[in-house]
DNA sequence: TGATTGATTTTTGTATACCTTTTGTATACG
DNA sequence: CGTATACAAAAGGTATACAAAAATCAATCA
């Protein structure tokens, strides 16, 4: 479930919410690709609102690190650079490992239950449309696995950061097929935590997430995508 | 904030943008309390603007966890409770503390002694202007301090979390005289740096984090402030 | 030829009016 | 007497119109 802001579940759906979902989709997605110029009077057409809740989401997308508003001159899609791929996984290598840490002496049996349920998801390679399911699937994931730390705050933090990777995750997922690497690193994560081996599962987490930056960089240089350093 | 609201010059200042400033310095100078009911139309008549800008605003405060809204229904000023506060101290631990590890690798001699300058404040006790500088001058220090760690997603995120820590620390202030007691941590820390002591400052600092909870909460107590634990 | 200035255009910023949703209340009905 | 329903009040949600700021471009002057 995408639920990727801090807005309760249940929530009223209101136009400025459908666009902002909308919105933050198409930039995840790469349909609006970094360093792309968009102005509130497209958005509302192409969403088929007026300015206001365009102008709302936008808002909420630039606290997110996802759009770039300089005032009277519209909004940039953030760009993505090798420097900020380093600093968002550095990040959040920092958030999900002590979350585990606290995770390890806080869950119960049913939590770690609930989280293995969400472990064994995978992709159809150039599958486009499965991406956005597996990725969503993966966020649920690392959220669960967070939100066992049974900090409020903590979760919030990681909730925005991962969302704002998610586009990350996106290019690696075309240049090569990582399902069943991906699936197996997930399982293995659970099963430490099941048997209680609380250090082992951080250390490999840890490795995890550093074996996914490496992926995503590693796949960015034989593509030869061209993108900025900083 | 330093300036009591006045606008900064050369920055640009929207009326959206006031009304934020104003509207977070109420809240975090506690002059509109935690559980406090607030509505558009109000706020929009107390800071003299229309509803526009005072709904930009509240917005923002949303995204930075010191505001609730609910559709339809209005704002509320977040509850502190003893949960949010442990939860909120856990978290800058872990980042300030990872952002130090980081800085003593990354940062040269000149950033440090910009971050010297910052060290040497206090404020006068009872003093309740003298409180929103100090606050404003550690605020800047321990940010300085962060950005020394040179990642910028890590740095937004710590600029958030202790923007709405900010009130608790407006409690504890006026609890206690502790002015010369921090003084003498931020020298503490410089001197680590300086001296190259990595491993020292990242404890130097860990224990002034802690300390600086327990500050709070001990004043809560000892004073009989009647807050919920969840 | 180059720079400067002023009109024009583009885009966000703000105010106002109106719509939708929610909630509370009063009244009628079972 | 309780419940249901309808209506009214209050609040945010949305659309539209207009203002203000910044960029652009052309015309003019040194």
């Amino acid at each position: 479930m995408a639920n990727g802001g801090a807005i309760a579940v249940g929530e009223r759906q209101t136009v400025a919410e459908a666009v902002y979902r909308a919105l933050k989709r198409d930039i995840t997605t790469l349909r609006h690709l970094p360093g792309a110029a968009l102005t509130e009077q497209q958005l509302a057409a192409l969403y088929g609102s007026s300015r206001v809740p365009v102008r709302e989401a936008c808002r909420r997308l630039q606290q997110e690190n996802l759009l770039i508003g300089r005032p009277y001159k519209g909004y940039t899609v953030s760009q993505i650079s090798l420097k900020e791929i380093g600093d968002c996984f550095d990040l959040r290598e920092a958030l999900e490992c002590h979350a585990l840490e606290l995770a390890a002496r806080r869950a119960g049996a049913d939590d770690i239950g609930r989280l293995a349920r969400l472990a064994g998801t995978g992709y159809t390679f150039h599958d486009w449309e499965s991406y956005a399911d597996f990725l969503e699937r993966n966020f649920d994931f690392h959220i669960q696995l967070a939100s066992l730390a049974r900090n409020q705050r903590l979760l919030s933090v990681l909730r925005d950061l991962l969302g704002s990777m998610q586009r990350f995750f996106f290019l690696g997922l075309d240049l090569g097929d990582f399902a069943a690497e991906m699936r197996a690193e997930h399982e293995e994560l659970v099963q430490l935590l099941q048997t209680g081996q609380a250090p082992a599962a951080v250390s490999c987490l840890r490795r995890q997430i550093r074996s996914s930056r490496d992926r995503i960089l590693r796949a960015l240089i034989d593509e030869r995508i061209d993108i900025p350093v900083e």
